[in-house]
DNA sequence: AAGAGATTAGACTCGATAGTCTAATTCTGG
DNA sequence: CCAGAATTAGACTATCGAGTCTAATCTCTT
């Protein structure tokens, strides 16, 4: 009588190779141009298949979101919580301006490396059409790892080491939103042509520098 | 013998009711699914006009790209070309902050409000399809304006009015690129159901509070 | 007023694709 | 080894959209 919820039915591995393809194909080729026939045959699979796990083209496309942005969250998550030293243990202003490189460097490589990046764009530009899209990026990405990393900030400027104005620590997430845009923005910049390896670690360190510039205690 | 090339032949009203037809519905539905029926509908024209006019659906969608920007780019250089006092008339640190307020609104607000914003990411969305697009998107637009705005902070810096450090002087752009990235990536976070005029101010405020922090001289 | 160029409505071709259906086959757990 | 579930290939429907074509009309300019 109960139906089983179809994303709990069938072959997990099969279900996996499916998720890989349309992400793959998603990817490639955008939402609109992208056709279940393709995402079918690069996942070795029936297309019947494809819909008795996901139901439809845009389930499947949900699933696939969930999917490369839990992969990163937890990646992020864990990040925070055993990649970060105790703020007592940081002595020298060096310790603490390495302890940031190194965390905003991974969650930095973790945002635009790999297919959260692009999948990210073809989200925002299909938010239109599904309107419950973007609220579900929200909720399943950033709403759960922003709240997080300006936790940790607070709890340097708390430490004093870090000088932020009331007026910063009193928005929600902004710090952490601050942190994350100085050196975001400036990695999206670099071209396919140039050194990503060395650019990447060189924007981080901009980005961060910028941070403790402005609030490194005097 | 020569043909006309055909962005010149025809009524130039018609073209720029297509053009504005074709702003709105590739907006509206994003490329692959805009029909170049509802375009031709909403202009009221025939759809042979939009083609006499534009030769093909990307030939409209470059078409439209250029339009939109031109017209952003055309108010900020112009914002920096006469809206900005010169720096030896600012004597005190309020003069400065208020003078950037000022600039770093009106830039944000030409990018953040009418349809350059969504544009941008229809055609970041498209780019992996035509890859002459994002070229020339760059160069009809950030490649014009963020060397002025470099420029114009350079300025400040040399005449002693910012202390940045000659490694950011050196990189060519940056300094431009951290100032919008500090107000633009907060103004983006506005969410509809907040009121946006009192936001934009704020957050605007924001960015610009946090970019003296780093680089005022102290 | 005449003629050239622009525009029009609408039919038409051609190719794609979402989603369904079926009958046959393959897995898999008990 | 067997029964029920899962999977398969492929045909099939229904829809939609880009781009072309045509014959008739419109709008300027001269």
């Amino acid at each position: 009588m109960t139906a089983t919820a179809p994303e709990l039915q069938g072959n997990p591995r099969k279900r996996r190779a499916i998720l890989d393809a349309a992400a793959t194909v998603f990817l490639r080729e955008g939402f609109t141009r992208a056709s279940v026939d393709a995402i079918a045959a690069d996942a070795n699979v029936s297309k019947q298949t494809v819909y008795n796990h996901f139901g439809d083209k845009n389930g499947l496309f949900m699933a696939v979101t969930d999917a490369v942005q839990d992969e990163a969250v937890l990646r992020i998550m864990d990040l925070m919580d055993t990649g970060f030293p105790d703020p007592a243990t940081l002595t020298g202003p060096g310790d603490l301006r390495a302890a940031l490189l190194r965390l905003t460097g991974e969650w930095t490589r973790a945002v635009y490396t790999g297919r959260l990046v692009d999948l990210r764009k073809l989200v925002d530009s299909e938010a239109e059409h599904h309107p419950e899209l973007r609220e579900r990026w929200f909720a399943n990405g950033p709403g759960r790892t922003y709240p997080r990393l300006n936790r940790l900030l607070t709890e340097l400027a708390r430490a004093g080491l870090l000088d932020v104005p009331d007026a910063v620590l009193a928005e929600p997430d902004l710090l952490a939103h601050q942190l994350t845009a100085v050196t975001g923005t400036d990695v999206r910049q670099i071209r396919p042509e140039m050194d990503f390896e060395a650019e990447f670690d060189r924007r981080v360190a901009r980005g961060v520098d910028f941070f403790l510039r402005a609030y490194e205690p005097r």
